[in-house]
DNA sequence: CTGAAAGCGCTTACAG
DNA sequence: CTGAAAGCGCTTACAG
């Protein structure tokens, strides 16, 4: 026991010392110096596996100037969403010796840039990630510009530098959806639109619309109603879209929890889903085979989202993008659309 | 600009000279010790103020050979449990220097314990939190001591010292669903437990079927399904419940995932909720609302649980635990149950 | 390819 | 109540 924690005080000075090198080329040998000849690299590797020597990112923080620390800063999405952009993160930091610090924030309060410099410069992060809305602020972009600290940001369009940035296409993804609805045969459709302050609203929107106009078919103003992205939003726009005189025979909503006001409405004004109406959401989120009958989305992968975003943070500064620095969302057929009854 | 850089670049050396005392009593302040006279602390406050001095908390950690860090541990429970429980964490470590790291793992694979010490051990954790099922594993909180890691344990009933526990009292919550079916007149009931390795399976299983034995209220065996806390293993179970040939007036279900499975099998048997069956959930999910009808569950104050639980690792050690290291679940009355059928 | 010195920004004994 | 020295475990110039 005492030998176990003694074990785990090892350091740099004792790894030189046992594999007769100096402490400097130790340190080579942590950060990956090419510097160094193959056989001493070898040796000392074997040695610090052998007593299980891990370096302090507390001492390389601090000698670094720049902890080991990946920040994320979200604005108050939906929890599946949040987790999963974790958990995708998480991901492509596993085996690193970098760790997730994870920082919610309303960027409708005056001081929340303020609240993102101090996290990012007081803990010296090594970069953050900005998920939207956040990452759609200009303001907050310049900010980390300014004190130096390095993101990625994740938009449904480039805004960027293609090395800071994930794009997810939620144009592309929503016309999916308008094709999908079309090729069941629908012709009378609605939308229920998030925030227009979101640029993912601006793309889902133009994405489903543009997807119609293709095929002849537009949609009358009163047929578009903006929402906030939360189910109580969704529910009133519903209410004005079905209760009505003339109602669509499909309904696509900007995320499933809208959707889930839909079903509510429909099921409270006897519209039978998918009989009457047809609904399509976007996100793909758990709610959606929990709704019954279980929702026809848009699936954003924002697992493999998170995963990259945190990926690029991790590339060697002046390295260029990765490859696929971009994420295709995606038609999960489920039980909520079907043709349009005559 | 380039003033605003430098004006973040300051140290202790730069207060200790610019205030004219030592350093170390710039450190005494910082660390808030006793041994400062007022006026010299009020004097270099001042300062620390105007300049925007913050303390390194890399360097600090370095020396105290121990971090800013405070960990989140848990096993996979629902993203809005998760959420909830790091926004309640970050609401006791607002205004403080500390920062929440995830660290989500899967206690079913076998080193997932040697990743939480690599985890704690690295980094310097300043302490913990465990989640369950993970507060409940003995063997981690073991190897925890062994490090010599804090840490406090979220869990249904008290497993360790109450400085380092937050009791959830699962038992009290179930009991009330229980006593909230009996005031509508159920007398058949069923009950959805999760699975058997959970404490929380344990007390809310006792708790709701001991709050029916004292009003003289015995549940069969064939009336008590074991299921794993999923959308999927809740409709499975509802399928025993539902598609026999007695089925009860009402069903509690010991998460709100599960009682997703009950709605999907009653509306595909033709089975109306609430008039012809009731159902009540666990956790007061943001999926409670979005059901239809919308779901009375047992709220947990999840975020709650988490803020106490961070508050207490914030504790200077040897200090006591808070006042109040419990929280207390009640039942959310909504729509999906009524009085039995005659 | 390797090394000895100085430093990152703090705190911990030890003195007074 | 206050301070000068040494140290936390690393890395960055600077030499060789």
């Amino acid at each position: 026991m005492s030998k176990k924690a003694d074990s785990k005080t090892v350091t740099i000075n004792d790894i030189a010392r046992l594999s007769g090198v100096s402490k400097k080329t130790v340190s080579r040998i942590i950060n990956n110096s090419p510097l160094v000849r193959k056989d001493t690299r070898d040796k000392v590797e074997a040695l610090m596996r052998e007593v299980g020597y891990a370096p302090d990112p507390l001492a390389r923080g601090l000698a670094f100037r720049r902890s080991f620390l990946i920040g994320m800063v979200y604005d108050n999405p939906t929890a599946q969403y949040v987790v999963d952009m974790q958990y995708g993160a998480l991901d492509a930091l596993r085996g690193s010796s970098f760790e997730l610090v994870v920082h919610p924030c309303d960027s409708r309060s005056a001081d929340y840039i303020d609240g993102v410099r101090r996290f990012a410069q007081q803990h010296k992060l090594h970069g953050v990630i900005l998920v939207p809305r956040a990452s759609e602020d200009q303001a907050l972009v310049e900010m980390l510009r300014d004190i130096d600290c390095r993101y990625v940001r994740i938009a449904a369009v480039p805004m960027d530098d293609s090395s800071q940035m994930v794009i997810t296409h939620d144009r592309d993804g929503a016309a999916e959806a308008a094709d999908y609805l079309l090729s069941l045969g629908h012709r009378d459709v609605a939308l229920i639109t998030g925030p227009v302050a979101y640029r993912s609203t601006l793309e889902r929107t133009a994405g489903f619309l543009d997807a119609l106009r293709k095929r002849g078919i537009s949609v009358p103003d009163e047929r578009v109603v903006e929402a906030g992205y939360t189910f109580e939003s969704g529910l009133a726009a519903a209410e004005k879209l079905l209760l009505g005189e003339h109602r669509p025979t499909a309904i696509f909503t900007g995320n499933d929890e809208m959707a889930a006001g839909v079903y509510k409405v429909a099921l409270r004004a006897g519209i039978d889903i998918p009989r009457e109406l047809s609904v399509i959401g976007y996100d793909d989120s758990s709610l959606a085979s929990r709704l019954s009958p279980s929702l026809t989305s848009v699936r954003r992968n924002t697992r493999d989202t998170g995963r990259t975003a945190a990926a690029m943070l991790l590339q060697p500064e002046g390295q260029g993008p990765l490859a696929s620095a971009s994420v295709r969302p995606h038609v999960v057929v489920r039980d909520s659309c079907q043709p349009p009854q005559r």
